[in-house]
RNA sequence: GCGCAGAUGGCGGAGCGGCCAAUCGCACUUGACUGUAAAUCAAGCGCCCGAACGGGCUACGCAGGUUCAAAUCCUGCUCUGCGCA
């Protein structure tokens, strides 16, 4: 008996689509569902009562971030992060894999995961962590250099596995690596295979049977090392699935449909840190069940607002004077009841309560938006809201 | 009326003979942000030409002057603040 289920309502005609029902220790979550990030067990500026008003059924923590800071061992006493941090919903944790790549590579080259048209030239083959300057990887693990303090740590799947169970989450992930979208396909296989033993080493580590494990399928930009990614993935016995990046933003979607492809239909599929609006209906459209992303909290921090008309940055001076809710129909707190005048103006003050509204009302946005796909699944119109909402969002 | 201090780009405020179209902050404009080292970061911000290197023009209250060279020194004027009458 697993820590989750996961059964079918509804699926796409012509389509990987699928509306389903995840079931976890702390509640229902029905899929596609968006997942806001709470790195350090808190989506930032919000409270969970906020997290649970504006939509959101499920939270995603950070095994790197929370080991440092307060330590898991902390979480454990606690009870779990989600008694910890006083939500009593559902919880995942990442495993740390991410933070391989974000402290590393990235930080070395400035690329992120999902690779724009005009980066492609950049493409040169040069060794994931070459310059990176608190990463390195071996066969074993990661070493890595704290962020806060400097200090060295090291981490390896079976660490990973063992942190986030004590950390606690309903669904865990699996250690891998996240690999640069610049990243040459010789080292691309071969950080491939070692994501494949860290995989097996993560199921075989995994002992809390309250918890559900997600196994991450890697790959890159080669469509060949993504099937064979999702091939090998499945053939290990996961509660779930995690399809990690990096991508070509050109092929981001074909390859999640390959990957969805070979995928058992029965599990769950998370896209991880995934969430602009576009990837979103070509993810649900593909399979995708579930979606991370820290993108809508930190631009909404950042002053840009979700709308079904674009990004909007509330910091521009025609703002203002501007009397009226971020969108008329929005039925988020923040559009409930104030004025984009109101935004500007606590945003050009730095007032806290400004990072607070944006971030209510850019989640309340996205979830509510990955809601009405499920919605449309359901009753059919899936590709007309598709169609309709990004003609009017570009 | 006398004395002292000061007048710099949208604002505040540096600069006090050449490296000044003028540091910096604010404001403004544009961009970025995708498993969060981000309440962050980047670029622009007198006018004109140029893809760019760059070039031209107008500018540091106003008018003169000194100097090869002035936002910077000198003289007068105007205005502002403070003090004394």
């Amino acid at each position: 008996m697993g820590a989750i289920t996961f059964s079918i309502e509804k699926k796409l005609t012509g389509a990987l689509g699928r509306a389903g029902i995840l079931t976890t220790p702390h509640g229902t979550v029905r899929t596609p569902a968006f997942v806001p990030v709470g790195t350090l067990a808190t989506v930032k500026s919000i409270t969970p009562e906020e997290i649970k008003a504006l939509g959101a059924q499920i939270v995603l923590a950070n095994t790197y971030h929370l080991y440092l800071q307060p330590g898991e061992a902390i979480m454990a006493r606690a009870g779990g992060v989600g008694k910890f941090m006083h939500y009593d919903g559902p919880t995942m944790t990442d495993s740390g894999g991410f933070q391989v790549f974000s402290l590393g590579f990235a930080r070395g080259h400035g690329v992120t995961k999902v690779l724009k048209k005009t980066e492609k030239r950049l493409s040169r083959d040069e060794q994931q962590g070459g310059h990176a300057k608190l990463v390195s990887v071996d066969e074993e693990g990661v070493t890595f250099m704290s962020h806060i303090d400097g200090s060295t740590h090291r981490f390896t799947p079976e660490r990973s596995i063992e942190m986030q169970e004590n950390i606690g989450a309903d669904i865990i992930f699996a250690f891998d690596e996240c690999t640069s979208p610049l990243l040459s396909r010789e080292k691309m296989e071969a950080s491939l295979k070692r994501t494949h033993r860290w995989a097996k080493r993560s199921f075989d580590a995994h002992t809390r049977k309250d918890q559900a494990l997600f196994g991450i399928v890697q790959g890159g930009r080669y469509p060949d090392l993504r099937k064979q990614s999702a091939e090998y993935i499945a053939s290990i016995d996961f509660d779930g699935f995690g399809i990690g990046g990096s991508f070509d933003k050109d092929d981001m979607t074909t390859i999640v449909g390959l990957v969805n492809e070979i995928l058992p239909e029965g599990k769950p599929r998370h896209m991880l840190g995934i969430g602009e609006i576009e990837d979103l209906f070509e993810g649900v459209k593909r399979g995708i069940d579930l979606f991370d992303c820290a993108l809508p909290t930190r631009i909404a921090r950042n002053g840009t607002l979700l709308t079904a008309n674009g990004k909007k940055d509330i910091l521009k001076a025609e703002y203002k004077e501007r009397f009226e809710p971020i969108e008329k129909n929005c039925g988020c707190y923040t559009c409930m009841n104030y004025t984009k005048a109101y935004l500007h103006h606590l945003f050009k003050a730095n007032e806290l309560l400004g990072y607070r509204l944006a971030t209510i009302h850019n989640l309340y946005f996205i979830v509510h938006l990955v809601d009405a796909m499920r919605a449309s699944i359901i009753d059919g119109s899936f590709f007309d809201l598709k169609k309709e909402f990004l003609a009017k969002y570009r």
